[in-house]
DNA sequence: TGTAATCTTTACCAATTGATCAAATTTTTC
DNA sequence: GAAAAATTTGATCAATTGGTAAAGATTACA
């Protein structure tokens, strides 16, 4: 055959599987620090070591990389969130749901900067999971309000104290550059993420009254 | 003369004050939300209801826009911080810290997200600032530890603190949809502000534990 | 009111960018 | 080891984009 796009191949090659994960990376670099319309196709082959038509030939579209890449984020990024159950000790699960927050920012935090991105941008490409989002979250405040009834939680407004929690997780991930420059050299290594989970649990548990 | 342009002008007439305002409101909107490579002249000059040379003639090139606009930011985004005052109740000085902070991401979201679009992309026009920004946090730091030892303050780490403030007041700028799309729309309107501040009061003052 | 200065428009340019195509090359399969 | 399939390349395209040149329209001011 004279041009088969490598998505309509017979089996996905050993080729293909290389090249794909290669191009993913690269745009994950890319995008999550110019977005999608600061990025070219150029740069993104550029970071995967290939040309711009070899690129296109695994991904017809810029777009077609940014929904997978998304697609991919959108799956995972709420699984924290998901684990927080009813039945577990209240102060315990909302510990143990920062402490994997601030992992996720730790680990992924090219992924936590393309979230961003989209949402900054409007999230035009995830109308729809944002109305899933909604009904995850009303759901888990559903349980905080029983907490708080059963008074082993404090009364305050769930909704908002799970946007302090992502908050103050994603933050992390998307002002690294600002933290790096505050902390300094000296305490921009890898143990800034163990201050940061001391002092939000600190936070979290007790505020800051002495 | 053949062609001045508008900043070579003997004065500031009236148009271009009128003019070079209206681009610079356009910008605001389209820079906030697609970030500098993601805009265009054509996209700004359309907004501010104008054509792209009209627009050309009152600001040589897009990053000089952009870099103004920053420039603008950059001046009084910290004045919240420097208020916070060594002499005054440790408590009352954070949350009035943490409302005016809230307040300016209320009444000037766009800002707040041309900023976080700036850090996003490493923060490449504002390495100056950002050692300036480190001094200042330092010396805040400083004080917070100084309030610790006198018991008036719970222990904590003073940058990590500054952090959570920032990020739990940035978030309703920065997340502004996805805060709305969660809230729904009944929760939505200006009223999510208050909440918000009662909310972030009560986190910091007493934490979570019932 | 006339004219010099300021402002606006129309037409244009060169570079970049997303994307295509056919030919050349490499890899896989039998 | 040859045929078939898959991959890579180089040339190219049309649209977009940042920016310019110069002529025409408007405004301010004597």
């Amino acid at each position: 055959m004279a041009k088969p796009r490598a998505a309509e191949t017979r089996k996905r090659t050993r080729i293909q599987q290389e090249k794909e994960d290669r191009i993913l990376d690269a745009a994950l670099d890319v995008f999550s620090v110019h977005g999608f319309r600061g990025s070219t196709i150029d740069q993104i082959a550029k970071a995967a070591g290939m040309s711009k038509p070899n690129l296109l030939y695994y991904f017809r579209t810029k777009e077609a990389i940014h929904r997978l890449l998304i697609g991919r984020l959108l799956d995972t990024w709420l699984d924290p969130l998901r684990e927080m159950s009813a039945d577990g000790d209240p102060l315990s699960e909302i510990c143990s749901y920062i402490r994997r927050k601030l992992e996720m920012a730790r680990d992924y935090p090219r992924e936590g900067r393309l979230f961003t991105n989209e949402i900054l941008r409007g999230a035009p490409h995830i109308q729809e999971e944002m109305s899933d989002l909604k009904s995850l979250v009303d759901e888990k405040a559903k349980i905080m309000r029983g907490w708080m009834k059963d008074g082993r939680l404090a009364k305050c407004d769930p909704h908002h104290l799970i946007f302090s929690i992502w908050a103050t997780t994603q933050h992390y991930a998307d002002f690294d550059v600002q933290v790096r420059a505050v902390l300094g050299p000296a305490k921009s290594g890898e143990g800034r993420f163990e201050d940061a989970a001391r002092y939000l649990e600190k936070l979290f548990l007790d505020g800051l009254k002495p």
